[in-house]
Formats: structure tokens, sequence, C-alpha cells
DNA sequence: CTGAAAGCGCTTACAG
DNA sequence: CTGAAAGCGCTTACAG
């Protein structure tokens, strides 16, 4: 490539001062309309592009946010993301992303690229163990951060969740509503809020309800499509096997299902299923899926605004917002216990979505 | 927060110049060991923040590498996105990712931004309708491009891709080897070079057994789940319907076999199906799908590596990378057509991920 | 082995 | 309405 054009190449060409020519290229009403023409003009013969490094340094604002999670390729997650990046496209943000899957010391290694390239900002889910320190670190360096999905105790900053044990609750009381004793509880772990708050969900409607629950009940571990699969062994192991499952999410209850069709079971008619987020998957999965709307794109959009309010100024605070959750009834609890001993072309030919 | 701690804070502290704390930081042999572990443990004690934005203005590298591509949360690119960024965190490199969602024009903005941040490199999944001229804007001010899953004509750069034409192939014969003749081909379109040749390859394959093409077999368009799902109706409307159906993708597959399930048909048994990735889903899906293994990994990996090579130094070249696609054989083809009769347990209790 | 000085390409008071 | 000059926080020859 030919010589580096830059602000001083514009100015030379046309004899203005660089001063001017900075001015002009960001529309200020103190360069006369004609001036700014001409510069926009000879900007763009000429190929100039900003240098947004050095502007940044100048003014130590960056245009970059970052957002954070623990995996984009989850649907949950990207559905996230999507309602983040509507927000974030009209104000000339960009946005750089990052998957932690969990492991602190990614999440560190980008929280501190962050803070090297000077970001405005950072949305959050936090990784599993991450310490209130690590927020507040992030804070005192002028990184302001706003949380999703999961909650840090004494983080003191703004966050973004649902109410996961609400919404579990309306998963197990649909399933009791329709006969079921047994219930099962897979997927999740207590090392997150979410798992932790999703199982006293689960456990707090039992006992509503009057059940005890067995402990041999509750599945803990799986969080994506595979390990649901996977789970599907040990669930049909259960003594005295129970006859609904509620799942931590749609990927785990979808995996599920898969498993229990592999093993020529039918989900939905010889075991009730139901998952939690209401992915875009959920409704045309077959059979469809009963599950909790978890309010992502509500999550993203929220975020990102609360995150842009402080960028102009707005002062910080330390609520946690619980967004409601509802429940999607759909085919995979089919019609209650005496469905059982129903035929698949009945469910099959309902379309509930 | 206190003043910000820079490299002269550190060096007024110690008595040094910000020369040598500038030096020691980054482990030059330059500086004395005792001097060294100095700054360090001050720089530690500051809590200094090194400013990239001041040392790349410097520098003229950023340790940024740009991915764009259509959608993130697709798995296909989900899967090769994994193995960029394996590759990549062992670099020090910072990657900033973007959806362009198909749209040009979002593309270009970040395009821009990467110049603007003196991106060191792009790996591009190019957008529906670029041309190669964009792709010759961003090497001429530096910024080296590297191709992944679609190619454009002319671009004059590294390309890595799977061989869709042949892949697409591998899936056709397979199902003509199973007695089917009358095989439809679901999703893609014409106007990204993957659709294209992988339409090629459908056609050559049908032509090659002697298999005359009915315009109605070809349903363009699905190229995702739920697209997939919506085109039952319209394959179920053919008239003589086809026995079997390659999809463009395992996504599309993976939706149409919902689609199937829905209206009562049996996939892998009424109707067989391909899919194209070979993505993780594929293998537990039930019925398990048969499909063309992609490589997306080696797209990932190998399309890294020929980056970093080039910001070692390394000429840049102009070759397409053809990844040799497999064919997976797993339920979803059943067991050629003479199984149509067979009842469903007998396909579920086979495991064949 | 360490320091003084210039410069990367912008923006921002300040002056006129 | 336009210009001259300083400065953001680094790194890199160059000198000693």
């Amino acid at each position: 490539m030919a010589q580096k054009v830059k602000l001083s190449t514009i100015a030379d060409a046309l004899g203005l001062s660089t001063a001017t020519v900075s001015l002009a290229l960001r529309d200020s009403p103190l360069v006369a309309g004609v001036t700014r023409e001409r510069i926009k003009e000879a900007a763009r013969e000429l190929g100039y592009i900003y240098n947004r490094r050095a502007a940044s340094l100048r003014t130590s604002r960056s245009g970059i946010l970052g957002v954070c999670v623990h995996d984009v390729m989850n649907p949950f997650f990207g559905e996230i993301l999507r309602s983040i990046e509507d927000e974030l496209d009209r104000h000339r943000q960009t946005f750089i992303l990052c998957n932690h899957q969990d492991q602190l010391a990614k999440q560190r290694s980008f929280v501190d690229t962050m803070l090297q390239l000077g970001a405005d900002g950072l949305i959050l889910s936090p990784s599993l163990g991450t310490p209130a320190s690590d927020i507040r670190l992030a804070e005192e360096n002028d990184l302001p951060v706003i949380l999703i999905a999961r909650t840090i105790e004494g983080a003191g900053v703004l966050g973004f969740r649902g109410d996961d044990a609400y919404g579990m609750g309306l998963a197990v009381d649909h399933l009791i509503s329709l006969g079921h004793r047994r219930i099962a509880m897979i997927g999740g772990t207590d090392a997150t809020s979410t798992g932790r708050e999703r199982a006293r969900g689960y456990r707090v409607a039992l006992d509503r309800a009057g059940i005890e629950l067995r402990p041999e009940w509750r599945i803990e571990g799986p969080r994506d499509r595979h390990s649901g699969f996977d789970a599907t062994t040990r669930f049909l192991a259960i003594p005295d096997r129970p006859t609904a499952a509620v799942c931590f999410s749609d990927l785990v209850a979808l995996g599920f299902m898969y498993g229990l069709s592999r093993a020529g079971l039918r989900p939905g008619i010889d075991i009730a299923v139901t998952g939690y987020d209401d992915i875009d998957e959920a409704a045309i999965a077959t059979p469809s899926l009963t599950t909790v709307a978890n309010g992502q794109s509500e999550v993203g959009s929220r975020a990102a605004r609360a995150l842009l309010q402080r960028l102009e100024g707005q002062p910080a605070t330390d609520e946690t917002v619980l967004i409601h959750p509802e429940l999607k009834i759909r085919q995979s609890c089919g019609h209650g216990l005496q469905a059982q001993a129903g035929d698949r072309a009945s469910i099959a030919a309902k379309d509930c979505t």
C-alpha cells in the first residue's frame, strides 16, 4: 500500500489544519458547511481510515463494549446476544464477544483485555466461581459491569436475570396438576446461582404439594444437549421410576427427549418432560416442549440499555432485576397421566406451537 | 478511582526511566534480572494496567484479530469458532467476533471497525453478495484476510472450505445405493458458493445414476432449523412424493425431521433424510442423522494457523483449500427402502452414534 | 545495563 | 470560522 492517509494528509492537501479536518469529519457545527463537504470529499478520495486507537488514547473513550458469556453457541445466550446486539448497533458501539466456558481464568484474561483496550463497559454472565472482588476491580478501573443470567453476592452492580426459583415452581406445579407425583429434576449445578435457584424452586414446589423428595430423583450435572442425552440412562435406572422430569434447560430437555426416544420411550406420552428457557427450537421440537419462558431477549435488551445509560452518566445501582418467567404449555407433558395409554398419532397431530 | 497508574508512575516510584520499565515488563533481556523483578513487583502493587491503545499506536500492532461469520449461534460456525479460538488462545491474540447475518452492510461496518482499530487480521465467512473489491480494500490497508466456508471469485486470498459438490454427491449416492430414485433436495441458495456447490453435487449425482431431476424436487431457501421445519409442508405436497431428501445442512435436516414427525411420518423409516456438516447434535438426534462431515474444526484451525503465519511474515497466497468431506452413516436413512415396512422399535434399539 | 527524547495520530482548549 | 500547540501513554532507536 501507499503512504498511510491521516488527518494531516487531508489537511495538507486542502491547505487546512488538522484541527479543522478533525472537527469537520465529526460533523462539528464549528466548521463551515462548504469546508466540511470539501473535507469529507477529500477524505473519501484519499481513502482515509480513521484511527480509533489514536482517538481513544486522547479521549479515553474507546467505543468498545465487552460481552462475556459461558458459551455463545448455547441458544439461550445466543438469544440474549441477539437482543444486546440490536440495542447496541444503533449506538455505534463495537462489541467484543468472549466465551469463558465457565473457566475463571479465561474470563479474567478477557476482562484484562477489556481494561487494556479501555473498553467502555462490560456485560457479563459470570463464570462459576467469580469472586465479587473481580467485579469491583473492573469497576475501580473505570470499566462499568452489568451482570446477566447469574448474579454474584456482594458484587454491588446491576444485574438482570429470570426469577429461576419461581419459574421452576411453575413447571413442577404444572406436572403435579396433571397428576404426577414422582418427578425427577435433571441437570444444573449448585455452583451457579441459576442452578441453586431452580433446584430450590423444584424442592419448594414438591414440598408445597406434600410430596417427599427422594434423593435419587435429583440428577445433578447436565447443562447441555449431550449430557441431557446421557442422563437418560441414569433416569431410567431410578427405582420406582418417575413419570415426569423437569429439566434444568431446554437444551437438557431436548437431549433427554432424544435419549428417551432412543430407548424406545415416547416423551410426552410415556414420560412427561419440561424444559427451561423457551429457546426457538422448543416450539418446533417433536413433541414440542413445554417449558418456562425465561425472558432472554428482555434480559439482553435491558442490560444493554442500562449499560448505555451508565455511559451517558447515570449513576450506578446495585439492584438485581428479576424478569418474570412464564409457563409455555405444549406437547411434551402430554395431557396428563391418563394419556399414557394414548397412541402417538394423537399427539403428533396436535399442533400447539 | 485514584490517579491512573502508568509506566511513568512506576518509573518515578522506583527512580527509573519509563524505557527501562517498559522493557522490563515485556521481559527484555536488556534489563537486569533484579531490576526486572523490582519493576514487576511494583507494577503489581500499584495495580498497573497496560494501555494497549498507546502501545499499538506506537507499534502499529494491535493484537486483535477479527472473526466475522454469518451467525455464531449456528453450530456449524460455532464449531469452527471453537477451533479458531483454541488456536488463537496460545498466541495472546484477542479475537473480536461479529455476526453479519448475511447483510453486506453489517459486514462492511465490521471490517471498517477492524481497520480503525488496526486489527492484525481477519477471518471471514463472507456475506452473500460480497464483492472481491471489499476483500482487496482490506488487504490494501494492511488487514490480511482469510476466507472460510465460502469463497469469492477473484478475491485473491487464501480460503478454506469443504468440497461441497463432492460431499453432497456422497449423500445422494448413498440414498441411491439404498434403492431410492425420487430424492428431493431441501434448502440452500444459489446466492452462496456453498449453496451452488451442494446443489451441483446433487444434480451431478442424480445424473450419474441416470435419474432425471424433476424441478419440484428442489426446495430452495431453508438454511436453519425453523425453515427446515416449515419446508415439510412443501415437501409433502410434491406430487408422486419423493422417498428421500438430502438437506442443505444438519440444522435444516433436524428441523425437517421434526416436521415429518409432527405430520405423523417417521424419519428414517417413512422418509430417508440426510444432513450436511455433522454437527455434534447429529449423533444424538433420534433417529441419529446420516450426514456429511464437513471438517469444520479443520477449517477453523487451518484458517487460524494460516493467519498467524501471515502475521509472522509468510507471503500471501490465493489458493482455495478444499477439505475432504466424509459420509457418516447413521439411522436417518433406515436400512434402505425395504425397511419402510419395519417398525420403529427396531431402529430405536440400534445405536449407531 | 539504563536514560533522554522523539513520535505514533488523534482531540481539545485556547487564541485570533 | 480556522490554526498552532500540547498531550494521551506507550516504544524505539540512540547515547552513554
